[in-house]
DNA sequence: ATTATTTTATGATTTGCGTCAGTTTTTTAT
DNA sequence: ATAAAAAACTGACGCAAATCATAAAATAAT
């Protein structure tokens, strides 16, 4: 697969929301049996191996899905407003949340009862194509991570999470890091003093510039080619 | 993610298919516009990248999908005999596959046009929402499969993948190996070498037996120590 | 402001595992 | 049956990256 970063890492699925296919009447029944909860930083909104009584939909700010370990948690996606968790809790036979969801900044979410999201699948086959559509692009995505992570050496996997961060989710070349070099290194499967090193590395080659929380990349055609070849 | 081996490695859906919530309408469409194709051994059933021009049907064989390098090929699922392949292509704006996928034995897979499968998928709410939960099993274990690949080192990893042939494909603690150790080490990402050292380690330590393509696992609770482990 | 605590940074050491090189066994082809 | 090719195996060596140990800087708490 050639993974040239942008793809590869978090996800980042339609912006826009699937909730326009509705009827007034199942518009209606969400608005009236979903609630919005606000979470700080770093707090937990859903846990792996629990109840799967909501499906969440990201108002405001930004999140990981993990896998828990041990020995180690699992980052599945990085994940931005706009965009639904849960999902794949949905299938028949599984009440359980397949991961957990916590907060990198305060965010704001919707949650949605399941058994009334899955009564909507049931009904409305345009609803539910496109959360097909939603789920077959997450599972793109994370077919993109998987490959970057078991097949890309340190530089290539951290070349992969900065391109992310910057197209994806910042949408800038330039950008204030909300998370620590720790949850760098939990995104890249490697140790924090790794992710450090090829950090300075970067740096002393001239690909990024970095002040604290403050990355700005300088030299993306250079970053893209340690991404490709891993 | 308490993982145990079994459900960590590979594909293996519903063994009964969904067909039977079609009308008799709808049978007869797929009926009219699917074919049966045979692959030998080792053939290629469809490309990465190329025009997902149908969903398939494994009727008989077992196959692997993979994401294609370089450097490496990554496998994403063995598949055996009645599974669903190529539903992740399904989403609208992509009209590639997103994997590859070969045969390791004889393979007899039937071709279900992709447009056809579409339409039945806008039309048929419940076919849609099963087809869904089997998008959602097939991630749930691709997540299992991502978190062992990326947190175990060698021997969990080969442990996660003798107890899922054993279990999900075979269904025997002792079975014919229908793939060379280099398929094992594709399998679990690592080199032929590794493979080769680790099974004799298992073999010298009692946990399996091992005779050319024989293998018997015979100290199970052991190797789901060292999976559990990594 | 001052202390305490977390995060970032750097060097020394260890290690899991890949690469390479060579041998034996098994399978395939003639 | 015999030769050729592929797969299975074994050991020596090297390297990417984890771990361990400490120190400096930044952030949070008092």
């Amino acid at each position: 697969m050639p993974t040239t970063g942008t793809e590869t890492c978090v996800s980042f699925v339609y912006e826009v929301s699937c909730f326009e296919l509705l009827t007034e009447q199942e518009k209606e029944l969400i608005d009236s049996t979903s609630l919005i909860v606000n979470y700080k930083k770093g707090e937990n909104v859903c846990k792996q191996g629990s109840f799967a009584s909501h499906i969440m939909y990201i108002e405001k700010g930004l999140c990981k899905t993990y896998l828990e370990g041990p020995p180690k948690d699992l980052i599945l996606t990085i994940t931005p407003r706009f965009n639904l968790l849960g999902l794949q809790s949905l299938y028949e036979g599984n009440n359980k949340f397949l991961y957990s969801v916590s907060t990198y900044t305060d965010t704001a979410v919707r949650m949605i009862d399941t058994q009334v999201f899955k009564q909507i699948l049931r009904q409305n086959s345009a609803f539910s194509y496109r959360i097909l559509n939603i789920l077959n692009e997450t599972t793109a995505q994370a077919y993109g991570r998987f490959f970057s992570l078991t097949q890309k050496q340190g530089a290539g996997r951290l070349a992969d999470i900065l391109l992310c961060l910057s197209r994806r989710i910042f949408k800038a070349d330039s950008f204030e890091l909300p998370i620590s070099r720790s949850d760098l290194s939990d995104l890249t499967c490697m140790s924090t003093e790794s992710v450090i090193r090829i950090m300075k590395d970067f740096k002393d080659d001239q690909i990024i510039e970095t002040n604290n929380k403050h990355i700005a990349i300088i030299d993306i055609p250079r970053l893209e080619r340690i991404s490709e070849k891993g």
